[in-house]
DNA sequence: CTGAAAGCGCTTACAG
DNA sequence: CTGAAAGCGCTTACAG
């Protein structure tokens, strides 16, 4: 019982073990003859080499930890997806947990990937700088993304949040709406605050008045807030969301409740989730599977020593133009599906 | 540099590394006042003991390989959620590999899971039974997903597919469509067939002709299959997709080309995907976070020796009846957003 | 209660 | 070109 070892395999070749070893890791200090009959013994047990010896003995694991809050629905497949893509792709093998919203998993999660992986892969807008960079083992190759601060070598990708909502700011502006109201991501979460910051930075410039409404990401917050509008206390013809989830939400409250998307309100989100493009949502697009590929190969290079620079990378998302924010002068006319 | 190892626990302890092994995890052989000498000094050095060393000895890695093919977006992520879930309840890591479509990549992919994980988790809907089997490592505990025939002493977890579409087309005859058109999956993905199959079931039980335009899953598949339908060389008053991205891009192409839907030609799908809600697309839904969640749940018993039946289990899906198929005898007017 | 030693399954100088 | 041996970082009988 249990798989067949390299001992099994040279037993059956009449050869040392080295010489397995050798011949199966296509070293040439190896007589062609030896190698095939090694080769047939290792066929013939069906051998498969334990990897996590091997590891332990080369100090590789071919493996890279991901560490990953929980995300919502494409969000966090498009993100595994571009990474494993790129992983596989070079070999590697991703290892991953998801770490859910408070410091001390992520201590748990971290330390459990020691001695399991060659690098880290770590998305945690919503943990301290501090903490994280007490989490982390401090000889293990990582990259952050979407994060807090810079830690010293670690490279930091992240998106341009701040831009990406300054940029929806002024398309708003630009097509005629003056009340434009922010539902706000949740507190301590790195993309909603820089979201919410060009927010008020592109309110300022365009000498809007900025109006926050708190929120935490999820559809349910984008409802809540939908309905705090149709109350009616602040003048608001426009809702700009810190995503899309959020924008959906207070799509659907405004349209059941019978007001016209844009024409009595006009509505955008940020991400642009695939949801989006049904809904003729405008948004702010991020490239997220992209971003974690990305991340994936500069960890595999710093990994294999290819990458003394360490420097952060900063994606720009583009703005995504569809129907419920079309300029104010728009004909009227349903378009709840473009 | 490098971590600190269990010998400089030792060292800086000064212990044995067995009393540290032992003080470090719980055994009640040790003294308390060595448990806190050796627990100090760990704390010191930052010390995280070694996983992968710490599987070779035991035997046991803790983690558990999950292979899966290329999911469509809020599939994958749910299905990896319910897996994450069950595993970090029962502290196992998850190992990640997406196996594409062929048969080769899946024997790599397993290969490299030997000696890392304590059991495996694989969806291979359009893997043959027999190129599975011979891929499988003989003695590693394993649970098929959603995959074809069943293997000795592999457990397989899947949904009812063909009472599932059965129903779905039960529901669209008593809402008085009667030319009900199928768009198949790929050929060869089992979860296709049974759909298929369900419909041809149904067709012939209640004197429907049945009409099975191909496609392969994904969302362009739906488009072409509206084109054919719209150029009208068959009679169609209903379409039942084989999943919901093909349901959607089917839908998607009517609307925009005019067509009312459900008045002018009603359409269903299958998974429930969250779009689905929003575009108010009847359809049968599947619960792939619990079946993941089931999977792991069912593997790590059987890991841990507390499954010795190993019996399949059926997931029935669920009929989702939302506007897009509503009866033919509605009153008109738009059902784009419910 | 504690330590020296063997062993988990590999790889790789080292010597021949 | 090949093999015996040490070593990767742990755990655990075994002896004391």
């Amino acid at each position: 019982m249990g798989e067949a070892t390299i001992r099994d395999v040279a037993r059956r070749a009449e050869v040392s073990v080295a010489s397995v070893s050798r011949a199966l890791n296509g070293l040439d200090n190896v007589r062609a003859e030896t190698r095939d009959r090694v080769i047939k013994a290792a066929a013939e047990l069906g051998y498969v080499p334990h990897a996590g010896a091997r590891s332990l003995s080369l100090a590789r694991a071919h493996a890279i930890g991901v560490v990953l809050p929980d995300l919502h629905g494409e969000f966090f497949s498009e993100c595994v997806r571009g990474m494993d893509k790129e992983a596989s792709r070079r070999g590697y093998l991703l290892l991953l947990s998801n770490m859910h919203d408070d410091g001390d998993q992520a201590a748990v999660a971290l330390r459990a990937m020691r001695g399991r992986v060659d690098g880290l892969l770590v998305m945690a807008p919503h943990i301290a700088p501090a903490t994280l960079e007490s989490a982390l083992p401090p000889a293990l190759p990582s990259v952050m993304i979407n994060s807090h601060a810079e830690l010293p070598g670690r490279p930091a990708l992240r998106f341009d949040n701040r831009s990406g909502a300054e940029a929806m700011v002024a398309h708003l502006h630009a097509n005629g709406y003056r009340h434009i109201v922010h539902i706000a991501g949740p507190q301590g979460n790195v993309d909603a605050r820089e979201r919410a910051d060009g927010y008020r930075a592109a309110c300022k410039r365009l000498g809007l008045t900025p109006h926050i409404i708190a929120g935490d990401f999820n559809e349910e917050a984008g409802e809540a807030a939908a309905q705090e509008i149709l109350a009616g206390a602040i003048p608001v013809d426009a809702v700009f969301a810190a995503n899309d989830s959020m924008a959906i939400g207070c799509l659907h409250i405004l349209r059941t409740s019978g007001k016209r998307v844009p024409e009595d309100i006009a509505v955008a989100g940020f991400d642009d989730v695939p949801l989006a493009r049904y809904l003729a949502l405008s948004t702010v697009r991020v490239n997220i599977a992209e971003m974690g590929a990305r991340a994936v190969a500069r960890l595999i290079d710093m990994i294999e020593g290819k990458d003394q620079v360490r420097a952060s990378e900063t994606q720009t998302p583009e703005l995504v133009m569809r129907a419920t924010t079309a300029p104010r002068t728009a004909s009227p006319g349903g378009a709840a599906y473009a």
